[in-house]
DNA sequence: AGGAAATGAATGAACGTTCATTCCGTTAAT
DNA sequence: ATTAACGGAATGAACGTTCATTCATTTCCT
């Protein structure tokens, strides 16, 4: 195994452990056997565990982030800017299958640096600019964007936990009927 | 303080911190601080950290039911029932300042004993009748009934985090807002 | 005074982290 | 081609710390 993937191993070893348990339900232990490593490997690729968090936070945060920005379709309507966020959200998660309930679960937590933070208002500042944008248009209903964004974020998690779940099958025609439902929750119905 | 009021008042505190910091990074002694009891004397009502975690959670899951199932308009429009639960969200968040965010963060924790899961399953129930019935009269739009209960419950409670942190002004106008974007999220728009 | 309630220092288990040791791939010498 | 020496990577037992829990003692109330 190269240096490379031990160090992606142990990131995705931690990723869905601390998705499913949460950061203080992880040991260091556990995360050492689930990635097949001993528990000091670990201190050779992070400093410590909260650096080893943050990286994480970090890490999956910028992606997320970029895939919304990749492509965005700034020339056209609101409406298939929605559909373009949409689609990253689903794509991103299904890259990285733990990766937004971990960011989600850790969003407000005490252990996150100033850079984790940074991270994350940076993605809440692209969110917010969609919205503000389509209601000066009048397309998006007149709600603080905040509050639009916990809409949005706050249904597609829970949404997405229950596809992990296996309580929901993921396939296309499910994934439009949820978009076409939480478009409707942001949308102005005039 | 009588005997009631300080079982209470651990609760309260135990409620607030397990809310705000989960179960694993709350101590013992930090709710007993918080409570202003000694660390020995949550021993006295509780048996445990478990059980005290159990007891919070079956209790307003149970309140939480009944808010609902309280003067349920059975007779009348699955629109007029829609507000019904919506103000006993509204209603239930004013009463329990806490309660249904720690329910959320806790509701697929691994310390749940079998009376918590039922509780919790008896409430998604619930829900899952009132969409179900929706359904069959075409007014609540086609999807699962599992994937409108996540959006309803995961946009509500994201909302209602806004509020606690203060990001949100919890005046009447947004929140007949929200209901109405929630309801629009749901429904069926044929 | 007597008994129940409350306490918080003491305890042992479990945690994050360290570090002396082992392992293993590469290089160099024969 | 074989072997010896080297050094960074990996290890997991051991350390100090923190936690949940206990219990000998004190406080409170009747």
């Amino acid at each position: 195994m190269t240096i490379q993937n031990k160090r992606e191993n142990i990131m995705t070893s931690a990723l869905a452990l601390f998705a499913e348990r949460g950061f203080d339900a992880t040991t260091v232990p556990m995360i050492a056997t689930s990635a097949n490593v001993g528990a000091g490997t670990i201190y050779r690729y992070f400093e410590n565990k909260e650096v080893l968090v943050n990286t994480l936070f970090q890490d999956y945060v910028r992606t997320f982030t970029k895939t919304i920005e990749d492509q965005f379709p700034f020339q056209q309507s609101v409406r298939q800017q929605f559909h373009h966020i949409f689609k990253a959200m689903i794509l991103f998660t299904n890259q990285n299958e733990h990766a937004l309930y971990f960011i989600k679960k850790h969003s407000a937590a005490h252990f996150l640096d100033s850079q984790s933070q940074e991270d994350f208002t940076q993605l809440l500042n692209l969110l917010r600019s969609f919205f503000d944008t389509g209601k000066e248009q009048s397309i998006i209903r007149n709600l603080p964007s905040e509050a639009l964004i916990a809409i949005l974020y706050g249904a597609f998690i829970e949404l997405q936990n229950l596809v992990r779940a296996g309580e929901l099958q993921p396939d296309p025609e499910l994934f439009t009927g949820i978009e076409n439902s939480l478009w409707d929750s942001v949308r102005s119905h005039s």
